[in-house]
DNA sequence: CTTGGAATGTCAACAAGGCTGACATAAAAC
DNA sequence: GTTTTATGTCAGCCTTGTTGACATTCCAAG
Protein backbone atom coordinates (compact mmCIF):
# COMPACT_ATOMS: atom_id res chain seq x y z
CA UNK A 1 0.00 0.00 0.00
CA UNK A 2 1.19 3.47 -0.81
CA UNK A 3 2.16 6.15 1.94
CA UNK A 4 1.66 8.97 -0.10
CA UNK A 5 -1.73 11.13 0.18
CA UNK A 6 -4.31 9.81 -2.02
CA UNK A 7 -5.77 12.48 -4.28
CA UNK A 8 -8.93 12.49 -6.46
CA UNK A 9 -10.00 15.59 -8.28
CA UNK A 10 -8.83 18.29 -6.05
CA UNK A 11 -9.56 16.75 -2.90
CA UNK A 12 -6.96 16.19 -0.72
CA UNK A 13 -7.66 12.89 1.12
CA UNK A 14 -4.65 12.97 3.30
CA UNK A 15 -6.92 11.11 6.74
CA UNK A 16 -6.93 8.21 4.46
CA UNK A 17 -2.55 8.09 4.81
CA UNK A 18 -1.48 4.75 6.10
CA UNK A 19 -0.35 6.50 8.66
CA UNK A 20 -4.25 8.09 9.89
CA UNK A 21 -5.41 4.79 9.36
CA UNK A 22 -2.65 3.39 11.55
CA UNK A 23 -3.84 5.43 14.35
CA UNK A 24 -7.27 4.81 13.85
CA UNK A 25 -6.61 1.24 14.04
CA UNK A 26 -4.58 1.22 17.42
CA UNK A 27 -7.37 3.88 18.79
CA UNK A 28 -10.05 1.28 18.23
CA UNK A 29 -7.35 -1.60 19.99
CA UNK A 30 -6.83 0.55 23.12
CA UNK A 31 -10.43 1.84 23.46
CA UNK A 32 -12.12 -1.28 23.58
CA UNK A 33 -9.88 -2.20 26.01
CA UNK A 34 -11.20 0.93 28.33
CA UNK A 35 -14.55 0.05 26.94
CA UNK A 36 -14.91 -3.17 28.71
CA UNK A 37 -12.88 -2.52 31.19
CA UNK A 38 -15.75 -1.71 34.00
CA UNK A 39 -17.63 -3.98 33.25
CA UNK A 40 -15.16 -6.84 33.51
CA UNK A 41 -14.14 -5.94 37.15
CA UNK A 42 -17.42 -6.37 37.86
CA UNK A 43 -17.97 -9.58 36.43
CA UNK A 44 -14.69 -11.46 37.56
CA UNK A 45 -15.91 -10.47 41.02
CA UNK A 46 -19.08 -12.34 40.36
CA UNK A 47 -17.11 -15.75 38.61
CA UNK A 48 -18.72 -14.16 35.20
CA UNK A 49 -17.06 -13.53 32.07
CA UNK A 50 -17.35 -11.36 29.17
CA UNK A 51 -19.70 -14.14 26.89
CA UNK A 52 -22.09 -13.49 29.94
CA UNK A 53 -22.25 -9.64 29.65
CA UNK A 54 -23.10 -10.28 25.78
CA UNK A 55 -25.51 -12.71 26.58
CA UNK A 56 -27.67 -10.28 29.20
CA UNK A 57 -27.51 -7.69 27.09
CA UNK A 58 -29.41 -8.51 24.51
CA UNK A 59 -31.44 -10.60 26.36
CA UNK A 60 -32.64 -7.52 27.45
CA UNK A 61 -32.87 -5.89 24.41
CA UNK A 62 -35.15 -8.30 22.97
CA UNK A 63 -37.06 -10.09 25.83
CA UNK A 64 -37.98 -13.17 24.72
CA UNK A 65 -35.47 -13.77 21.68
CA UNK A 66 -34.91 -16.94 20.76
CA UNK A 67 -31.93 -18.80 21.18
CA UNK A 68 -30.64 -18.62 17.42
CA UNK A 69 -31.71 -15.63 16.93
CA UNK A 70 -29.29 -14.69 19.91
CA UNK A 71 -26.78 -16.99 17.86
CA UNK A 72 -26.77 -15.09 14.68
CA UNK A 73 -26.10 -11.68 16.74
CA UNK A 74 -23.43 -12.64 18.68
CA UNK A 75 -21.42 -14.97 16.14
CA UNK A 76 -20.51 -17.64 18.30
CA UNK A 77 -21.42 -21.39 17.99
CA UNK A 78 -24.82 -22.86 20.03
CA UNK A 79 -22.67 -25.04 21.99
CA UNK A 80 -20.57 -21.84 23.30
CA UNK A 81 -23.58 -19.65 23.56
CA UNK A 82 -25.36 -23.29 25.61
CA UNK A 83 -22.61 -23.20 28.19
CA UNK A 84 -23.27 -19.33 28.94
CA UNK A 85 -26.87 -19.65 29.27
CA UNK A 86 -27.24 -22.55 30.91
CA UNK A 87 -24.92 -21.22 33.96
CA UNK A 88 -27.32 -17.69 33.85
CA UNK A 89 -30.69 -20.49 33.99
CA UNK A 90 -29.01 -22.13 36.66
CA UNK A 91 -27.89 -19.40 38.90
CA UNK A 92 -31.67 -18.09 38.02
CA UNK A 93 -30.70 -14.97 36.30
CA UNK A 94 -32.66 -16.37 33.54
CA UNK A 95 -35.41 -18.01 32.22
CA UNK A 96 -36.19 -19.87 29.04
CA UNK A 97 -39.60 -20.62 28.23
CA UNK A 98 -40.42 -23.35 25.55
CA UNK A 99 -41.98 -21.60 22.65
CA UNK A 100 -46.09 -22.18 22.01
CA UNK A 101 -45.53 -22.04 18.27
CA UNK A 102 -42.81 -23.69 17.63
CA UNK A 103 -41.57 -25.81 20.83
CA UNK A 104 -38.30 -26.64 19.68
CA UNK A 105 -37.80 -22.90 20.27
CA UNK A 106 -36.53 -21.19 23.56
CA UNK A 107 -37.20 -18.00 24.54
CA UNK A 108 -35.01 -16.10 26.67
CA UNK A 109 -36.55 -13.71 29.84
CA UNK A 110 -34.15 -12.42 32.20
CA UNK A 111 -35.12 -12.73 35.72
CA UNK A 112 -35.40 -9.51 38.24
CA UNK A 113 -31.79 -10.66 39.37
CA UNK A 114 -31.01 -10.86 35.44
CA UNK A 115 -32.07 -7.22 35.20
CA UNK A 116 -30.52 -5.87 38.14
CA UNK A 117 -27.29 -7.94 36.95
CA UNK A 118 -27.70 -6.19 33.64
CA UNK A 119 -28.13 -2.68 34.96
CA UNK A 120 -25.75 -3.02 37.11
CA UNK A 121 -23.45 -3.95 34.19
CA UNK A 122 -24.38 -1.14 31.87
CA UNK A 123 -24.61 1.48 34.05
CA UNK A 124 -20.91 1.42 34.66
CA UNK A 125 -20.16 0.97 30.77
CA UNK A 126 -22.83 4.10 29.64
CA UNK A 127 -20.86 6.23 32.69
CA UNK A 128 -17.60 5.78 30.77
CA UNK A 129 -19.25 6.71 27.43
CA UNK A 130 -21.30 8.95 29.06
CA UNK A 131 -17.92 10.95 30.07
CA UNK A 132 -16.37 10.80 26.65
CA UNK A 133 -19.26 11.88 25.17
CA UNK A 134 -19.21 14.66 26.53
CA UNK A 135 -15.84 15.47 26.92
CA UNK A 136 -15.89 15.71 23.12
CA UNK A 137 -19.29 17.18 22.37
CA UNK A 138 -22.25 15.76 19.87
CA UNK A 139 -20.62 16.32 16.65
CA UNK A 140 -17.77 14.08 17.28
CA UNK A 141 -20.40 11.70 18.39
CA UNK A 142 -21.59 11.66 15.23
CA UNK A 143 -18.84 10.71 13.65
CA UNK A 144 -17.46 8.32 15.74
CA UNK A 145 -20.78 6.07 15.26
CA UNK A 146 -20.80 7.14 11.25
CA UNK A 147 -17.38 5.29 11.07
CA UNK A 148 -18.18 2.95 13.29
CA UNK A 149 -21.29 1.65 11.40
CA UNK A 150 -19.57 1.97 7.94
CA UNK A 151 -16.66 -0.08 9.60
CA UNK A 152 -19.24 -3.24 10.16
CA UNK A 153 -19.74 -6.05 8.24
CA UNK A 154 -23.43 -6.01 6.50
CA UNK A 155 -24.89 -8.75 8.53
CA UNK A 156 -23.78 -7.66 11.74
CA UNK A 157 -24.84 -3.54 10.68
CA UNK A 158 -28.72 -5.26 10.24
CA UNK A 159 -28.61 -6.80 13.55
CA UNK A 160 -26.87 -3.45 14.74
CA UNK A 161 -29.77 -1.10 13.00
CA UNK A 162 -32.47 -3.56 13.96
CA UNK A 163 -31.94 -3.21 17.49
CA UNK A 164 -31.18 0.24 16.90
CA UNK A 165 -34.50 1.46 15.57
CA UNK A 166 -36.11 -0.95 18.20
CA UNK A 167 -34.77 1.11 20.56
CA UNK A 168 -36.54 4.62 19.65
CA UNK B 1 -29.55 5.96 35.61
CA UNK B 2 -31.87 8.78 34.73
CA UNK B 3 -33.46 8.57 30.71
CA UNK B 4 -34.07 12.01 30.71
CA UNK B 5 -31.78 14.44 28.44
CA UNK B 6 -29.33 16.15 30.93
CA UNK B 7 -29.25 20.07 30.45
CA UNK B 8 -26.36 22.20 31.53
CA UNK B 9 -27.55 25.84 31.42
CA UNK B 10 -29.52 26.03 28.12
CA UNK B 11 -27.37 23.85 26.19
CA UNK B 12 -29.78 20.69 25.30
CA UNK B 13 -27.61 17.60 25.84
CA UNK B 14 -29.81 15.08 24.10
CA UNK B 15 -26.70 13.06 22.49
CA UNK B 16 -26.56 11.91 26.42
CA UNK B 17 -29.47 9.91 26.71
CA UNK B 18 -29.35 6.20 27.70
CA UNK B 19 -30.62 5.42 24.46
CA UNK B 20 -28.01 7.26 22.86
CA UNK B 21 -25.26 5.88 25.35
CA UNK B 22 -26.21 2.51 24.38
CA UNK B 23 -26.25 3.19 20.80
CA UNK B 24 -23.02 4.00 21.42
CA UNK B 25 -22.51 0.91 22.83
CA UNK B 26 -23.55 -1.40 20.56
CA UNK B 27 -21.79 0.20 17.90
CA UNK B 28 -18.48 -0.48 19.65
CA UNK B 29 -19.15 -4.16 20.11
CA UNK B 30 -20.61 -4.76 16.36
CA UNK B 31 -18.15 -2.53 15.06
CA UNK B 32 -15.21 -4.23 16.99
CA UNK B 33 -16.07 -7.91 15.40
CA UNK B 34 -15.84 -6.05 11.82
CA UNK B 35 -12.42 -4.09 13.02
CA UNK B 36 -10.94 -7.98 13.73
CA UNK B 37 -13.01 -10.14 10.84
CA UNK B 38 -10.03 -9.83 8.37
CA UNK B 39 -7.18 -10.29 10.66
CA UNK B 40 -8.94 -13.32 12.16
CA UNK B 41 -9.38 -15.23 8.80
CA UNK B 42 -5.70 -14.37 7.73
CA UNK B 43 -4.56 -15.70 11.15
CA UNK B 44 -6.29 -18.65 11.88
CA UNK B 45 -4.92 -20.09 8.06
CA UNK B 46 -1.63 -20.04 9.52
CA UNK B 47 -2.47 -21.77 12.89
CA UNK B 48 -2.08 -18.26 14.44
CA UNK B 49 -4.49 -15.85 16.64
CA UNK B 50 -5.46 -12.32 17.50
CA UNK B 51 -2.61 -12.34 20.65
CA UNK B 52 -0.09 -13.13 17.53
CA UNK B 53 -1.47 -10.31 15.25
CA UNK B 54 -1.07 -8.06 19.10
CA UNK B 55 2.21 -9.16 19.28
CA UNK B 56 3.69 -8.91 15.64
CA UNK B 57 1.99 -5.47 14.80
CA UNK B 58 3.21 -3.56 18.09
CA UNK B 59 6.80 -5.16 17.33
CA UNK B 60 6.70 -3.46 14.27
CA UNK B 61 5.52 -0.32 15.40
CA UNK B 62 8.43 -0.36 18.25
CA UNK B 63 11.08 -2.56 16.82
CA UNK B 64 13.74 -3.52 19.82
CA UNK B 65 10.88 -3.09 21.85
CA UNK B 66 12.02 -4.72 25.11
CA UNK B 67 9.59 -7.75 26.46
CA UNK B 68 8.16 -5.34 29.70
CA UNK B 69 7.69 -2.49 27.65
CA UNK B 70 5.31 -5.06 25.12
CA UNK B 71 3.96 -6.31 28.53
CA UNK B 72 2.64 -2.90 29.40
CA UNK B 73 0.90 -2.07 26.19
CA UNK B 74 -0.79 -5.11 26.08
CA UNK B 75 -1.61 -5.34 29.31
CA UNK B 76 -1.13 -9.46 29.71
CA UNK B 77 1.00 -11.66 31.89
CA UNK B 78 3.94 -12.45 31.28
CA UNK B 79 3.34 -15.99 30.81
CA UNK B 80 0.85 -15.35 28.46
CA UNK B 81 2.61 -12.95 26.46
CA UNK B 82 5.90 -15.19 26.72
CA UNK B 83 3.24 -18.22 25.23
CA UNK B 84 3.01 -16.41 22.54
CA UNK B 85 6.63 -15.10 21.30
CA UNK B 86 8.13 -18.53 21.98
CA UNK B 87 6.10 -19.67 18.67
CA UNK B 88 6.97 -16.78 16.83
CA UNK B 89 10.33 -17.06 17.33
CA UNK B 90 10.52 -21.05 16.80
CA UNK B 91 8.56 -19.71 13.70
CA UNK B 92 11.50 -17.40 12.39
CA UNK B 93 8.95 -14.24 12.47
CA UNK B 94 10.87 -12.45 15.81
CA UNK B 95 14.04 -12.58 16.81
CA UNK B 96 15.00 -12.00 20.38
CA UNK B 97 18.31 -10.03 21.09
CA UNK B 98 20.18 -9.87 24.09
CA UNK B 99 20.05 -5.79 25.33
CA UNK B 100 23.68 -4.45 24.65
CA UNK B 101 23.26 -2.01 27.75
CA UNK B 102 21.28 -4.53 30.30
CA UNK B 103 21.75 -7.57 28.90
CA UNK B 104 18.67 -9.13 31.22
CA UNK B 105 16.81 -7.32 28.63
CA UNK B 106 15.60 -9.10 25.04
CA UNK B 107 14.93 -6.62 22.48
CA UNK B 108 12.36 -7.43 20.02
CA UNK B 109 12.57 -7.30 16.07
CA UNK B 110 10.57 -8.84 13.27
CA UNK B 111 12.36 -10.73 10.59
CA UNK B 112 11.62 -10.70 7.14
CA UNK B 113 9.12 -13.51 7.13
CA UNK B 114 7.44 -11.36 10.23
CA UNK B 115 7.58 -8.14 8.38
CA UNK B 116 5.52 -10.24 5.67
CA UNK B 117 2.97 -11.46 8.19
CA UNK B 118 2.42 -8.12 9.50
CA UNK B 119 2.05 -6.21 6.64
CA UNK B 120 -0.56 -8.95 5.29
CA UNK B 121 -2.18 -8.50 8.38
CA UNK B 122 -2.14 -4.54 8.38
CA UNK B 123 -3.18 -4.41 4.77
CA UNK B 124 -6.52 -6.03 5.49
CA UNK B 125 -7.01 -4.04 8.74
CA UNK B 126 -6.23 -0.86 6.81
CA UNK B 127 -8.20 -1.60 3.87
CA UNK B 128 -11.22 -1.92 5.85
CA UNK B 129 -10.68 0.87 7.59
CA UNK B 130 -9.92 3.08 4.79
CA UNK B 131 -13.13 2.07 2.92
CA UNK B 132 -15.40 3.26 6.23
CA UNK B 133 -13.17 6.56 7.06
CA UNK B 134 -13.67 7.35 2.85
CA UNK B 135 -17.30 7.00 3.19
CA UNK B 136 -17.72 8.97 6.27
CA UNK B 137 -15.29 12.04 5.32
CA UNK B 138 -12.74 13.88 7.74
CA UNK B 139 -14.62 15.28 9.92
CA UNK B 140 -16.51 12.37 11.25
CA UNK B 141 -12.57 10.59 11.47
CA UNK B 142 -12.00 13.18 13.98
CA UNK B 143 -14.76 12.90 15.95
CA UNK B 144 -14.05 8.92 15.65
CA UNK B 145 -10.98 9.23 17.47
CA UNK B 146 -11.95 11.84 19.86
CA UNK B 147 -14.50 9.96 21.34
CA UNK B 148 -11.99 6.41 21.19
CA UNK B 149 -9.16 8.33 23.26
CA UNK B 150 -11.75 10.00 25.32
CA UNK B 151 -12.81 6.30 26.00
CA UNK B 152 -9.42 4.67 27.35
CA UNK B 153 -7.87 4.47 30.51
CA UNK B 154 -5.43 7.04 30.67
CA UNK B 155 -2.17 4.46 31.34
CA UNK B 156 -3.39 3.11 27.78
CA UNK B 157 -4.09 6.74 26.50
CA UNK B 158 -0.54 7.39 27.50
CA UNK B 159 0.70 4.31 25.05
CA UNK B 160 -1.49 5.24 22.60
CA UNK B 161 0.13 9.14 22.38
CA UNK B 162 3.38 7.45 22.68
CA UNK B 163 2.66 5.55 19.90
CA UNK B 164 0.85 8.34 17.25
CA UNK B 165 3.57 11.10 18.23
CA UNK B 166 6.62 8.29 17.09
CA UNK B 167 4.85 7.38 13.85
CA UNK B 168 4.49 11.06 12.98
C1' DC C 1 -50.38 -41.73 8.64
C1' DT C 2 -45.87 -42.50 8.42
C1' DT C 3 -41.39 -41.45 7.64
C1' DG C 4 -37.39 -38.83 6.60
C1' DG C 5 -35.20 -34.48 6.56
C1' DA C 6 -34.56 -29.90 8.60
C1' DA C 7 -34.44 -26.99 12.57
C1' DT C 8 -33.46 -26.36 17.34
C1' DG C 9 -31.18 -27.14 21.36
C1' DT C 10 -28.08 -30.19 24.75
C1' DC C 11 -24.00 -32.86 26.21
C1' DA C 12 -19.01 -34.17 25.80
C1' DA C 13 -14.47 -33.30 24.70
C1' DC C 14 -10.79 -30.43 23.00
C1' DA C 15 -7.84 -25.99 21.99
C1' DA C 16 -6.46 -21.16 22.44
C1' DG C 17 -5.25 -17.89 25.37
C1' DG C 18 -6.20 -15.55 29.46
C1' DC C 19 -4.81 -16.16 34.68
C1' DT C 20 -1.91 -17.30 39.31
C1' DG C 21 1.90 -19.28 41.77
C1' DA C 22 6.47 -21.05 42.23
C1' DC C 23 10.91 -21.05 40.79
C1' DA C 24 15.55 -20.35 38.00
C1' DT C 25 18.83 -17.35 36.02
C1' DA C 26 21.35 -13.43 34.99
C1' DA C 27 22.57 -8.85 35.55
C1' DA C 28 22.14 -4.48 37.57
C1' DA C 29 22.03 -1.67 41.75
C1' DC C 30 23.12 -0.68 46.20
C1' DG D 1 27.85 -9.45 48.76
C1' DT D 2 23.07 -9.00 49.05
C1' DT D 3 19.00 -7.35 47.04
C1' DT D 4 16.26 -6.04 43.29
C1' DT D 5 14.94 -6.28 38.48
C1' DA D 6 14.08 -8.46 33.94
C1' DT D 7 13.15 -12.41 31.86
C1' DG D 8 11.92 -17.21 31.07
C1' DT D 9 9.73 -21.66 32.35
C1' DC D 10 6.75 -25.18 34.50
C1' DA D 11 2.36 -26.60 36.30
C1' DG D 12 -2.34 -25.98 36.62
C1' DC D 13 -6.69 -23.47 36.40
C1' DC D 14 -10.67 -20.82 33.95
C1' DT D 15 -13.30 -18.80 30.17
C1' DT D 16 -14.82 -19.20 25.83
C1' DG D 17 -14.10 -20.51 21.46
C1' DT D 18 -14.34 -25.01 18.46
C1' DT D 19 -16.34 -29.89 16.41
C1' DG D 20 -18.89 -34.16 16.89
C1' DA D 21 -22.70 -36.83 18.48
C1' DC D 22 -27.30 -36.88 19.85
C1' DA D 23 -32.33 -35.80 21.29
C1' DT D 24 -36.42 -33.44 20.28
C1' DT D 25 -39.67 -31.29 17.45
C1' DC D 26 -41.77 -29.82 13.29
C1' DC D 27 -43.11 -30.26 8.59
C1' DA D 28 -43.69 -32.05 4.18
C1' DA D 29 -43.57 -35.87 0.71
C1' DG D 30 -45.11 -40.06 -0.12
Amino acid sequence: MSDKASTTGNETLLFLTDDQLRKGIEAMFFAYRGFTADPDRILSDKGYGRAHHRAVHFINRSPGTTVNNLLSILGVTKQSLNRVLRTLIEDGLVESRVGTRDRRERHLYLTEKGETLESELSTAQRNRMRAAFRQVGPEAVVGFRQVLEAMMDSELRNHYVQLREAGE
